[in-house]
RNA sequence: GGGCCUGUAGCUCAACUGGUUAGAGCAGAGCGCUCAUAACGCUUUGGUUGGGGGUUCGAGUCCCUCCGGGCCUACCA
């Protein structure tokens, strides 16, 4: 059995996510670790919140809490919401945390000691009003190529030219709206990605089994123009990891921060060593899933994001691992995702179109979520939620393939025999077809998972459901009883043992069915399948079960209705 | 501007390195069943694979071109 280290994306923690952001790394992520852990691997899943950053100080600034108390009130909101979805991480952690702190100091300091690091004066627009730097696109004003008078420092909406910022008409800060600016000169480090650019290009070409939108991202902003540039890994802001060469200060840098790209990615690492400080366990805990000179050689290591992400995954983090010197796992594999559009466009949060996560749990259940969202999940290229499809998906796949088969089975038992796995009667030819026809389905659905194929995986899954309904239909035990009895009772047996296996393979995508499932079934086997007569043999005649509730309520046009024009959003 | 992705039945998607009459699900039509959440099963109608040209014995798949959609383009993260 492997060790699989998984990562997915860091949430930043500038508000709650939508489900574009959910199924671009978090769930999909999920599906996987689970299906690993039930196959028999060693998992470790690891999440954490991303909270450094201009974006996190201006939304403290505007609820008017300190910065830390935001992160940390705002980190509990996304982990609540990241139960309530049912992801499954090993640890939720914060990139504020002491570990990354550490971690982040330690990696520049490496970095440095290797000649990686480089000191660059540079010039940047400073507001008083606001008492701090402005990146770029925190600047406002008039493009002097198309006149536009809401221009972005670092791009014009309008007109699609890109600007510097002190090129800007009438410049203004975005934040404040003040116009009283000023160019200061500010010294950063930067990361000298541009001479690892052979190595890292190197080990990209050897990725022939990632996905294309992966590899050809990196390679894009590898050979581009003049190739990979150095990039700086300081900004000029309190909230963040202090600048240190390990743990000794760093002369001219006093009062600067890390760049939050810089240090985020280092938080897999830190979470990590957070989930071993919580469990009281020591350093080589989480170094064997980190350090291949203590046992992480074995690992294999999976990342999930969306494209947004891929740059600083596949070159940027990377370089700081390569470059350290030090023997840190590197990504073996980069699952990256397309965009989830609503309804014909993009989710906005300014505008309020699409659902978020807290309004989604709000209206159903997380396993309706789960199963659309990666039923659609955006793989080959960007893909649309839509209520009528949401609703088609969930009341034909769910309720009606799924439920409804668990539905007839434990019903009509009950109504013949109580709620007891009933004894008599032989299996003949029907039933060892449909183990044959499910042995097929199941090894196609292994392989789609362990590709991480996760559309195709649902679709191998719900096939697998199909064919009880298909069983039944052909059995036929309610016109059987009337003559066989005990031969009826052998197909209800066999149909009533079909549940306890589709939890079991339902349980990446629908976690919670799947606990409902087993538990009416009296059943607490959560094992894999290795062997489909014995898995079909797992509940005996006189094995008590009890009827479940209806598993999956379906959508109603009125629901559907009323949803639509909840979330068009103001427009 | 440059780069990448994408366009397959009404809808959502398949089709390994080019290889027999391009497949599923949903929706539509017909039939069957009546255990079940009016659920299920069977059969079936839909495609000159965005347009045009080329390479090849053979093209959804490769090349050129045109049209449409999307993303990225490095100081948001």
């Amino acid at each position: 059995m492997a060790r699989i280290l998984i990562t997915s994306a860091l949430p930043y923690i500038n508000g709650i996510k939508h489900l574009g952001n959910l199924v671009g790394s978090q769930l999909p992520a999920d599906a996987y670790a689970r299906f690993m852990r039930q196959t028999g691997h060693e998992v470790m899943f690891i999440c954490a919140t991303d909270e450094h950053g201009t974006p996190a100080e201006l939304a403290a600034a505007k609820t008017g809490e300190a910065v830390a108390d935001y992160c940390a009130r705002m980190h509990g909101v996304q982990a609540e919401l990241a139960r309530g979805f049912r992801l499954s991480f090993d640890h939720y952690g914060r990139s504020s945390s002491a570990r990354n702190h550490t971690l982040t100091q330690h990696l520049a300091g490496k970095l440095a000691d290797n000649g990686l690091i480089e000191e660059v004066s540079e010039k940047q627009v400073y507001s008083l009003a606001d008492g701090r730097f402005l990146p770029d696109r925190y600047i406002e004003g008039t493009c002097p190529n198309c006149g536009y008078d809401r221009a972005r420092g670092d791009q014009c909406e309008n007109c699609t030219k890109q600007l510097d910022p002190t090129e800007l008409l009438n410049p203004r800060s975005a934040i404040s709206g003040s116009t009283d600016l000023e160019v200061r000169e500010t010294k950063h480090l930067y990361l000298k990605q541009s001479a690892m650019r052979d190595r890292l290009g190197e080990w990209i070409d050897r990725q022939t089994d990632w996905p294309i939108l992966t590899t050809s991202i990196a390679k894009k902003w590898l050979y581009d123009g003049d190739g990979l540039r150095d990039r700086g890994i300081t900004r000029d802001l309190d909230w963040g990891v202090p600048v240190k060469r390990g743990d000794k200060d760093w002369p001219g840098m006093e009062g600067k921060v890390f760049y939050v790209w810089f240090d985020a990615p280092i938080e897999y690492i830190g979470a990590t060593a957070e989930w071993a400080d919580a469990h009281g366990l020591g350093d080589d805990a989480w170094q064997r899933w980190w350090r291949t000179d203590m046992g992480a050689d074995d690992v294999r290591y999976v990342q999930f994001m969306g494209k947004d992400n891929v740059p600083f995954h596949t070159l940027s983090f990377p370089a700081t691992i390569m470059g350290s010197g030090e023997p840190w796992k590197l990504v073996d594999y980069v699952k990256s995702f397309n965009y989830l559009n609503y309804d014909g466009g993009q989710f906005s949060t300014s505008q309020g179109r699409g659902i978020f996560m807290d309004q989604a749990l709000d209206i159903l259940p997380s396993d309706y979520w789960r199963w659309w969202l990666l039923s659609h999940a955006p793989e080959n290229s960007d893909s649309e939620f839509t209520w009528d499809n949401f609703q088609a998906s969930v009341n034909k796949d769910l309720a009606d393939v799924l439920g409804n088969f668990v539905s007839r089975v434990t019903k009509f038992c009950r109504s013949k025999f109580g709620e007891v796995v009933p004894d008599g009667g032989e299996y003949d030819e029907a039933e060892a077809g449909v183990i044959a026809q499910i042995t097929t389905r199941l090894k196609a659905y292994e392989d789609c998972m362990t590709a991480i194929e996760l559309r195709k995986a649902t679709t191998e899954l719900r096939a697998i459901w199909v064919i009880g309904n298909e069983y039944l239909q052909a059995a036929q035990p309610w016109a059987i009883y009337k003559t066989d009895p005990a031969k009826a009772a052998a197909i209800v047996r066999f149909a009533l043992n079909l549940i306890p296996l589709y939890a079991v393979l339902s349980q990446p995508f629908i976690p919670d069915a799947a606990d409902t499932m087993l538990a009416a079934m009296n059943s607490d086997n959560r094992n894999w399948p290795t062997d489909l007569k014995v898995a079909l043999s797992a509940l005996p005649a006189g094995h008590e079960f009890s009827v479940p509730e209806v598993l999956f309520t379906k959508i109603s046009d009125e629901t559907r209705a009323e949803m639509e024009a909840r979330f068009a959003g103001q427009n």
